[in-house]
DNA sequence: TCAGGTTCCGAACGGACTGTTCATTAATGA
DNA sequence: TCATTAATGAACAGTCCGTTCGGAACCTGA
């Protein structure tokens, strides 16, 4: 039923060698030749697994449950999924730092982007925005102060908690949403 | 006095066609190889005048006036470089995209991040917010905000005026600057 | 105009990386 | 055990990089 051991030795050891390498020369110096070699797999082997050094950077979002905050959705308080995000990415550090830092390269913050402004957006419309033009300008701007905060924060220009950063996430955007929700 | 008009000829060739192969394929996928054919210059001669890609992209900083908002520092109303730079970004607008859209690949981003990062603290902090890591952080949503709300409108994710994006980052920020520095 | 200095050209080079192929060997799971 | 599947390693053409060098084109100032 399960993969062959084989296959999942491969593709385990390919992931890991990218993500400390990363980690050590940033996304864009790492070289196919530089993973099989860390990895210790043979050329061929490489590409019967992955297309390009960025499959091989995407095959590892799956185990990246940084992803996923567990959206409650309901009518609780807005943006729920800050703080457990913060959370998640400590725990997480070295992976998410790799995926997500200034060293990862970009591609992948940019999904994660995608993936929040979705969350945002709904959320600010479940609380009563009515969807326009306006509201998206102001999901962009809290999408990208988060984003910012945790950018800054995993590239070490920043020390400071998760609680931290989530208050300062809140502070940062809470009044102006609020107006905009109050005014609708 | 002035250089040698053959020099300019080359520096121009190549940083315009830098710009037109961004604007064409993404700054990852130009090689020194396109540029130089497209400018039409030897190979030998572009290594004469700069060391990289990176080099022409940075070369080209200088006719930005992008980033020089003449910020005006008074104690006028706060984040005032705001709509210049969304103006000039739109005057200017073939450049500047290429230089810090999605498809600039990004160096020339962080570089405006940092200028803007220093014009925001010293407006903070000359509106009489004290010096703190909180204070910081706050920064760096404000900036965070702007930079996104600017990328997705060179991407074209967003259809704007200046004068609406000016009144999204206002909207969306001074509520939340106002409340600091009230509680200082 | 002409001479001396500067810049450009173009071809070629070694080196690195990519992505593919193939015959051979080894591990796997039923 | 044994047929299936995966891994190996070497070799390959192709692309790009960054450098070198002799000769051609150009520019400046006298």
């Amino acid at each position: 039923m399960s993969e062959d051991r084989r296959v999942r030795r491969t593709r385990r050891a390919a992931q890991e060698a990218l993500v400390a390498l990363i980690l050590e020369k940033g996304y864009d110096a790492v070289t196919v030749t530089d993973i099989i070699d860390r990895a210790d797999i043979g050329r061929s082997t490489f590409y019967a697994h992955f297309t390009d050094k960025q499959d091989v950077l995407f095959s590892n979002i799956d185990e990246l449950d940084f992803l996923r905050p567990a959206p409650p959705a309901g009518p609780g308080r807005l943006f729920a999924f800050s703080l457990p995000m913060f959370e998640h990415a400590l725990e997480q550090r070295r992976l998410v730092r790799a995926l997500l830092g200034r060293r990862g390269g970009g591609p992948i913050m940019a999904r994660a982007e995608q993936v929040l402004s979705a969350v945002v957006r709904d959320e600010l419309v479940a609380a009563g925005g009515r969807p326009s033009p306006s509201l998206d300008l102001l999901v962009i701007c809290v999408v990208g102060a988060f984003m910012a905060l945790l950018r800054a924060w995993l590239d070490g220009d920043i020390t400071a908690t998760p609680a931290d950063l989530d208050a300062a996430f809140r502070d940062a955007t809470l009044p102006a949403v609020h107006a905009a929700l109050g005014r609708t």
